[in-house]
DNA sequence: ATTATCTATAGATCTATAGATAATGC
DNA sequence: ATTATCTATAGATCTATAGATAATGC
């Protein structure tokens, strides 16, 4: 059952996928070491050969989802990432979406190594969120404590929202509130 | 070893709280019923006599935690409230600080019934912030997404601080710039 | 010869239950 | 007689490892 070098890598890179979407949707607690090489089609027990361990895992897993949204970066207009980050879409596909809201409250109780993956996260999130050209930047000083801001106002309104019940109206009221003050803090485009 | 029963009731309380506590710390996967009921003073046998399951436990705990952090409604100032919300004691004390911020996480994949909890959770924390008399209040239309807005805002900021490793400088900052901001953004103190 | 994967399992842990114990409360 | 708690354990699950298998790659 050997396979080629490269396919083995290949193999890796495809059980750190799919852990950082299950990771995602149930939490690191709630995968298994065998429902995840299940799901990347393996059997449990080759998982050994690929990582020291389920935790060692976990960072990999993070820091593959983070860079999988840093893709999006200055390709995307700001008030259309914050439009599509608070939409019902994104609260209810938590395996594609922002690892940052998914998995931040399991972070917290993690190591320092996988913590010190979400710090680098964070910062990517706020890189995004530079403007770009065009904008009527705010001082200089304040920039990054707009851009931190925002970042937070935008977790805090997706992981309260997805604490609700399905179809709250709670829920609803909390991304639609969120979205339309951040967007109205944002810095208004140059006129050319 | 049979109990009164007023004994008895007090004994199941007990536990709720200890559950509060520890599932602030640790998450709901991270505490066993039997680390529970060791850390309560008794066997782990016992903890089905009060309760049906874990799961049943983990609404009432959660219920517990957000009833404390009501206490202190309208006894505080919303400005005070801020600043210890976003208090480096208070990300660094989960275990005595806001059930929504340390468990909202795990709340996103428990059934419907825990997080009909946490909505109700949501709405005290939103009246919580409720400015006090004395406020000039923004208009009324205004005030509630106002108030959505900051909690989101709060509850971001302090996740994100945890998240981050010990003693980093982006843990601090993001508290820092958060607390400024929302503290800038409370309606003036109406002077009489 | 090396090694990626598989089969099988050891050892630990976790939820929940069954039955015993002993003190309450009718 | 009832019941809160304890002791002991069943049954399930989980991480990690050991050894077998079979195909690569020197």
């Amino acid at each position: 059952m050997r396979v080629t070098k490269a396919q083995a890598q290949a193999n890796r890179a495809h059980i750190v996928e799919t852990a950082s979407v299950l990771f995602r949707e149930r939490g690191y607690d709630g995968v298994s070491v065998a429902d995840l090489m299940a799901a990347a089609g393996f059997t449990h027990g080759g998982f050994y050969k690929h990582f020291a361990s389920k935790a060692d895992l976990m960072a990999e897993a993070a820091a593959c989802g983070f860079s999988q949204s840093l893709e999006n970066r200055a390709q995307v207009d700001i008030s259309e990432f914050i439009t599509r980050y608070l939409s019902r879409e994104h609260r209810d596909g938590r395996g594609m979406g922002c690892t940052m809201a998914a998995l931040c409250g399991d972070a917290a109780r993690q190591p320092e190594e996988i913590k010190a993956t979400f710090a680098s996260g964070i910062e990517n999130m706020l890189a995004a969120l530079e403007p770009g050209e065009g904008a009527q930047d705010e001082t200089g000083q304040q920039l990054r404590a707009a851009i931190i801001s925002r970042v937070a106002h935008a977790v805090g309104a997706l992981v309260l929202s997805r604490a609700c019940p399905d179809d709250s109206p709670l829920a609803d009221e909390i991304l639609a509130v969120c979205r339309t003050r951040i967007l109205a803090s944002l810095p208004p485009l140059s006129v050319d």
